[in-house]
DNA sequence: GTCTATACATGGATAGAC
DNA sequence: GTCTATCCATGTATAGAC
């Protein structure tokens, strides 16, 4: 037997509302998106809207959790795998968060103009902080096994975690910073990402890994990020990864 | 008998207004204060705001300069220092950073709790760009030196002073989150104290310089810190060469 | 060039009916 | 749970006075 429902159901309103949100924000801006616009493209009213969320932000909040929710699922499984050493639980913890980028590099290229702007900070940064927070827990784990392996130079395990996320939305800033500071520019692409190589290596000075055991990665995540934000793959010049003068 | 200028004569009106703004952005927050609030403090009209800014945003841009300009003033005659080695330039480099922070702790931890909520990134954030922006030719001086010296092992000075600011301005945004997570612990001061000389050890790491090097003014940054922080009225002595004239 | 007064559109949020 | 109607704060624009 149906459950009586009013003329249009909806199954999930609250996730419609969530999913519209995030389509309007990440095209237009949070600030640029009125709340009528999102009710506009779900079909519902705006005392609906407020019945669901107490405001705006929230909405936002919700937005980003989603998202988080989705590269926390592909990192949580890493500390635990049971082949993988510790090199190869860090390289897969940094390739799955490129994985994910690179798997959203359409959406992420079309919104990075707009979420790059610092109108729409509020975003990155709610992005930034959930990031840290859900991800600690597994980079820690990680790291805490590392050390006792002493394949890691470390003194805190969990601080140390929660400062290489950080460093890693330093550099996701640094990326903002130079897309605004020239997008059109097409060699500003491969300027970001040999400045992305300077924080990787960074990264492995402080935990006093030998160089190269995070950025391998590098290499890879360059041609797939270049094939994808070319959107066709045009033909470029090979290596750049190694070499310094 | 002065002649009676309109209601007050003006010397610096915009400069009234970026003071009355930073007043109220860091009291009240960026978006909690309307442009209805600054031109009452200064005794002005909206259409006077406006003919000086062209948005509250700008108001905003003026005082982060402002702010930014102080540390900049500090900061700048360090690289030529000609009796400095590069390991004092660096420590007075961060030291000139910290000794800003000491020196207007009582604005800082009034308007900390403002201006660390989500709703005020856009305030951090434009702080920590400039910081970027305008600090990173001084600090990257500092590093080409102690590269050629060999007292410093990083690859490319811009690009590693660059990443070493906004390393810090992470580290800041980890400050805000423990502050904002336990603002009544009294405890969390230490343990956010003890986080930040992890960063500090890790920049250390990044230059290849060995521990210590930057990490002792921390001890020292701390006890100052302790007693802004605990209310006492602090001997603010900014144990730095050249600053303001 | 500097400022006052005022008008206005936008948009977040709420109340209460169904 | 969803609606309609409405409130009201506030950023911004403008006309015009000194």
């Amino acid at each position: 037997m149906a459950r009586p429902r009013r003329s249009q159901a909806r199954e999930d309103a609250k996730g419609e509302f969530v999913e519209a949100a995030w389509e309007l924000f990440s095209r237009r801006g949070y600030d640029a998106t009125p709340v009528s616009a999102i009710i506009e493209k779900v079909g519902l009213s705006k005392g609906s809207f407020y019945y669901y969320f107490t405001s705006k932000e929230e909405v936002l909040d919700a937005v980003v959790s989603r998202i988080v929710d989705e590269i926390s699922r592909a990192v949580e499984p890493i500390p635990s795998h049971p082949e993988f050493t510790t090199q190869e639980k860090m390289r897969s913890f940094f390739r799955a968060i490129g994985d994910w980028k690179v798997a959203n590099m359409d959406i992420i290229r079309e919104a990075a103009e707009v979420i790059y702007r610092d109108e729409n900070v509020i975003i990155r940064h709610k992005m930034n902080n959930m990031v840290v927070e859900r991800l600690s827990p597994a980079l820690a784990e990680i790291v805490a096994r590392g050390i006792e392996e002493g394949a890691i130079d470390a003194e805190e395990a969990e601080g140390t975690a929660e400062m290489i996320l950080r460093f890693f939305n330093a550099m996701a800033e640094m990326q903002a910073a130079s897309f605004v500071a020239a997008k059109d520019d097409p060699a500003a692409l491969m300027r970001v990402i040999r400045k992305a190589e300077l924080y990787m290596a960074a990264i492995e000075k402080m935990l006093g890994v030998s160089r190269g055991v995070l950025s391998p990665l590098d290499a890879d995540f360059e041609e797939r990020l270049q094939g994808a934000v070319s959107g066709e793959g045009m033909p470029r010049e090979p290596g750049l990864s190694g070499e310094r003068g």
